[in-house]
DNA sequence: CGCCTATGTGACAGTAATGTTACATTACGA
DNA sequence: TCGTAATGTAACATTACTGTCACATAGGCG
């Protein structure tokens, strides 16, 4: 479970594997890459939840990017946090123009650009940066790593807890079941669309205790999705 | 009551009097070594809450301090500030990587580097708060480092100790091996994860007594966690 | 109603994660 | 220097979880 994907775009190897060890340390999975075309193709395959975009870099300049990332569709909302060198102040402010959404610069600590991803994710995401994920009476928290319904504890097996999990980050919104092999299992997964249904199952025989009335709606042919009245 | 401890590693006697001067007047208390090896004896002895290391030393380096500090078990968490002088940046990004906190540029003004202080302190202060340590029926004092449950003496063994103390400091979160082996016994340890879960193990054993229900909580695939209700 | 498709359900075996023990090695005080 | 305690690791035991199946049930459509 990572606190979010991120894209560096950084051609100086140094820098890139230091910050990509930093990132890795503090639960993010990092894509990393020199080249700016190359940047393009990885976000549009699987556009990250940020993008750290050095200004100087080979081949298209980091302004060409950020303005191409802003045009498609997949990627238009992602937010970008440039590098910039000390004194690039013009770089700096045409890059905002163009649609960055923050910028820092070097030479900066790690901890302050981790702080700083952190702070442009709960802003845009809060489920993602957020530690505490809620939707009518479930509650989960991600630090203690607890989910509660009505105030009692659910104890839940890894697959449930991230499925549910990714319920509550999109409440209301049915996913398909190749959908969510995607986002719950991973890409590649290669597992059989049913076993969905399964772990479905598992998590409502975990999540509807009592009299509950079950908060997991079934649509017919389409998927399933967290819904207060899952019987309509 | 001061503010928090400092340890200055720093040769130019000018520079260093004119900060514990700065130091002291903002209620910190500080320690002064111009070599680095003393600067490692004071730093085992008793921790300081922050170290100040200027990068370019007389003896061994300063980012051989730093790598040591950070593997002494006692000194592994304590943040570092370098002080560098302009225009080494291949050190600072050196010292980042070894795992300095943050850097100062000279020359900078006595004011910023206690700012900077008050900032660092700030961030690590809720763990550093005491030397008392409670949680549940659990208590912890660090000056006689004697553990108690329930009110009978508890015997750890050193690492036991570290591991309690930790878990106590951020009561009912979730921790992964590696995350614990980084806190607990040390940045590049080198060390199997699955060590962890012995001494998890020999926690328990030793503070489990009698009836007690446990209160280290294993989190399936996540880590451990200090927990009054370790079965949920 | 009868057929077809989609989903629910329980069981099961393989696998991965953790618990537990023993042992070799190291660190440390007497 | 010796003896003891502490440590890290490997090996084995145990548990929890996972994916898949076979079959049951429900929904839609003529």
């Amino acid at each position: 479970m990572t606190r979010g994907r991120i894209l560096l775009v950084e051609d100086d190897p140094a820098l890139a594997e230091l910050l990509v060890w930093h990132f890795e340390r503090e639960e993010f999975e990092v894509e990393q890459t020199a080249d700016g075309e190359e940047a393009l193709l990885l976000a549009r395959e699987s556009p990250p939840d940020v993008v750290l975009l050095d200004w100087m870099i080979e081949g298209i300049s980091g302004i060409e990017v950020c303005r191409r990332l802003r045009r498609m569709p997949d990627t238009a909302n992602v937010p970008i946090i440039m590098l910039t060198a000390r004194g690039e102040e013009e770089d700096r402010v045409r890059g905002l123009e163009t649609g960055a959404d923050d910028y820092v610069t070097k030479p900066f600590s790690p901890r302050e650009l981790v702080a700083r991803v952190g702070a442009v994710l709960r802003r845009v995401r809060p489920a993602l940066a957020g530690e505490h994920l809620a939707y009518a009476d479930i509650e989960m928290d991600m630090v203690s790593h607890k989910v509660r319904r009505s105030g009692t504890a659910i104890p839940l097996g890894p697959t449930e807890f991230r499925l549910l999990k990714h319920f509550l980050e999109h409440p209301g919104r049915v996913f398909s079941r190749e959908r969510l092999l995607d986002s719950v299992w991973g890409r590649d997964s290669d597992i059989e669309p049913r076993t969905v249904d399964v772990h479905i199952r598992r998590l409502r025989k975990a999540i509807n205790i009592g009299a509950c009335a079950d908060i997991i709606r079934t649509v017919r042919s389409a998927g399933y999705a967290l819904d207060v009245d899952a019987t309509g």
